[in-house]
DNA sequence: AACTATTTATAAGA
DNA sequence: TTCTTATAAATAGTT
């Protein structure tokens, strides 16, 4: 048989033009990169976030070691304060006089958002999906990066919540 | 000669416990998630930030297509919309009614710290670095992706500045 | 810090 | 579009 495929070719280093096939690299190198990044909080017990939106702009993907909002606000905060000394060196801001008491209300107000998320109203969507789709059954190594996102963190809430008495999560049985 | 060297060995999935080897991990991971992170920006034309802190937590390094303070104005400010319908649909949270005003706020304080920073500041000292290293000299193969970073928001202010009249940037000749 | 054997990630093709 | 496969990249352990 004749064999005309070559396998991949190398790396370009512009947008593709093609709508389609642009999708289809988005698809499969988006997960990649949560991955790697979830690969490297894990590995080296450090906190990472990645935000990517979509190619129409129209949904955001996100994965956060701790959940994307808490880094963030750390992120803020840390551009706040002491400058980093390493390779983000180059990154000055938020060095204003006024930055300082910006930053402590914006600290504020992340903190309120923080709070005012029903913790328990995620969980019980999280319990639904359960049910829906069984992928806690499956082997760890077949979840996507968003499902153990999904399950790390909620175990870290249904840890919190222990503590305070509550079990929602996981109290369905048949 | 007898050859001991077997190549690298099976992925784990724990925190490794030697200092000195995560460290090294650490320093040789951290570049490819922000590169994979500005690959993905380039090919599929989408916005994408990666926030990472250091292992010992007193520095941060990040990477924003564009800067990662806009992109994390966006991503906080498109959780307090629409909600998105793909992925990451299990995410909840900003929901409630007072959220809006709380975003609201929040996005305008954000807004006054992008302003606040003193780009041509900023401009002087990319300007400084680059006459110590010369990196700009360099095959933007070899470059890292901070100087990249750098290269791509400092040809963009450059570009905005410029319709301004002011030219401080590159002005240094020998 | 530089070097290789392998493991991963993927661009195309089917 | 999902699956397959050749090749490009990333990287763990070694030197």
């Amino acid at each position: 048989m004749v064999r005309t495929y070559t396998g991949r070719k190398k790396t370009e280093n512009k947008k593709i033009e093609s709508e389609s096939s642009l999708n289809v690299t988005f698809a499969k190198r988006r997960p990649s990169v949560m991955k790697k990044a979830n690969e490297l909080s894990t590995l080296c017990g450090v906190q990472s976030a990645v935000i990517i939106f979509s190619p129409n702009g129209k949904s955001v993907y996100s994965f956060g070691d701790p959940s994307p909002e808490v880094l963030v606000s750390g992120y803020l905060e840390h551009h706040s304060g002491a400058q980093s000394s390493q390779t983000s060196e180059w990154v000055e801001q938020f060095q204003n006089p006024q930055t300082e008491i910006l930053n402590t209300q914006l600290n504020s107000m992340l903190a309120r958002l923080e709070s005012e998320q029903n913790i328990t109203k995620k969980l019980k969507k999280i319990k639904k999906e359960n049910q829906e789709k069984s992928w806690y059954n499956a082997p760890i190594e077949n979840l996507g990066i968003e499902e153990l996102t999904v399950l790390k963190n909620a175990t870290l809430e249904v840890k919190k919540q222990a503590d305070q008495g509550i079990t929602e999560f996981g109290g369905s049985r048949g």
